[in-house]
DNA sequence: CCAAAAGTGTTCAACCTACACCCATGC
DNA sequence: GCATGGGTGTAGGTTGAACACTTTTGG
């Protein structure tokens, strides 16, 4: 289990081990930019006026982070994302592209937005960095995507094994949503938009567990709310509000750690995981 | 004006005005079944894999209705709808679409869901309803069509003129959303979404305007809630409750009507008008 | 003057906030 | 013991539910 102990945490890498795989015919699909790809089978099996981003959360080191992939050509930074085949539901098509591509499974995945404005897909910077890669097929690619649904997803571990094209996305990386770099297309906005769905979600569901381990203290609870809804929270108050939420089993156990009390450990009660609030 | 009073409703015909239009070449294309529709133009002008539904809500007789169609050859309603053109902003052809069919125009629209599930369109109900029309390329629209965004709106009068093509369409009313008939596809689902959402953000923003007259008096305001929430409010907290947010200009004018106390009539303070709560 | 409907006040409980205090632990 | 950090208690304010009371109006 990492530790999560402010004083010295213990350093989880920021930089994704990348692991690459050459792209295969049909499981290519899911990366969100159409490159070296056989256009026909692209046409044929996947709905073509549709995109999927999603925007990862993990939380560690006492932030909250959102995955973010860094184009080869560029300096700025995008949404993973993938298409949606023709006989697909449209969050089996999200769960596979997040299964496919970060070997996720079982997570939890809230779809959030629409991007649905014609302007999205024009930003010059984008065109810029992509045209850089010289394929044609870009450029049709570009004046033909229309409509991105938009996911959310908890992740509650930091360590990944991205399959991409390291030929265009150069770099992977969890940022703390307080320092996003640059960003290509809307996807600040649509960042945003998720970090505030987010926070209405917390406040209403059992999400929380699906951002931490099993077991964790009131404190690292805490800390993980701060971080949400970037603010400081009254820790007596905190800690009484979740144990009359009546939604935590405080288990015997107790952590081992500094020169002081030692916490309790706390889990989320099976039966209340899924629950709304309120 | 109206008149509200609940001892003697003034009657408002439930039975919408219908006032058909023949079928022309390009505005067309806002009815969400393409019946007696150039194909070519279709493909060459809209998006193919999706198109909008919309949940029409208006509130009178002390209750919440939703907008349905009635397929003529179906005793089975429907969702009004439409398709969205290629260089068109999504949230533009949900406005469009209402504006083309019913004339409306400014009112407040709000996406709320996308129905992604590739079953919905086999809804056998509807299939057979459909083919009744012996049309082929109804079939290959069946199975074609995938994805639907899913919008709902507030509408404060009743009385529309509907433009649909009377072959298809027999018949459209505003129903109370507690007597909902058989809906085909899967939009008593996607209703009883909109009406969970609308009740989320009637408690967020200041909308009760876009469904109420301009001024109203509170016992009419309250009625509005309790048909929304499907539930009684307690009359004094009520009052306090919503004077108490301060977003009402309590006019010095009054209502005059029967053999009590005549009621102050309120209006939503302008500037607080797209307002957020809490 | 009475019934009916609208507006106002009062009480009580629940809850949130701030802050004080107590407990456990390693040095 | 004492600094550090976790856990609990308490006083004051706010909010909302329930319900009693007052005001206005037509008959």
């Amino acid at each position: 289990m990492i530790n999560r102990s402010s004083k010295n945490p213990l350093g989880v890498t920021l930089l994704i081990q990348m692991n690459p795989i050459p792209m295969a015919t049909t499981d290519t699909y899911y990366f969100p930019i159409p490159v070296n790809v056989d256009e026909k089978m692209m046409q044929q099996h996947f709905l073509s006026d549709l995109s999927i981003n999603s925007v990862l959360f993990s939380y560690h080191e006492e932030r909250l982070h959102v995955l973010l992939l860094r184009l080869a050509t560029s300096d700025h930074f995008m949404l993973p994302g993938g298409f949606v085949k023709k006989e697909e539901d449209l969050d089996d098509a999200a769960m596979r592209n997040l299964k496919e591509m970060a070997g996720l499974d079982q997570i939890y995945l809230e779809q959030f937005y629409v991007a649905g404005q014609t302007g999205r897909a024009y930003d010059p910077m984008a065109r810029d960095a992509l045209n850089k890669f010289g394929l044609k097929k870009i450029e049709k690619w570009l004046s033909d995507r229309k409509i991105s649904i938009c996911y959310y997803a908890l992740v509650n571990s930091p360590e990944l094994q991205l399959k991409v094209n390291e030929a265009i996305i150069s770099e992977a990386r969890w940022v703390p949503v307080e320092e996003l770099p640059p960003l290509l297309f809307d996807h600040k906005m649509i960042i945003d938009k998720a970090i505030g769905r987010l926070q209405l979600d917390m406040d209403r569901k059992v999400i929380s567990t699906y951002l931490l381990n099993e077991t964790f203290t009131m404190p690292e609870l805490q800390k993980l709310y701060e971080a949400v809804y970037q603010q400081k929270l009254t820790r007596s108050n905190f800690q009484r509000r979740m144990l009359n939420l009546n939604i935590l089993d405080r288990l015997g156990k107790r952590n081992d750690g500094g020169s002081h009390r030692a916490p309790y450990l706390y889990r989320f009660k099976p039966s209340k995981i899924e629950m709304n609030l309120n």
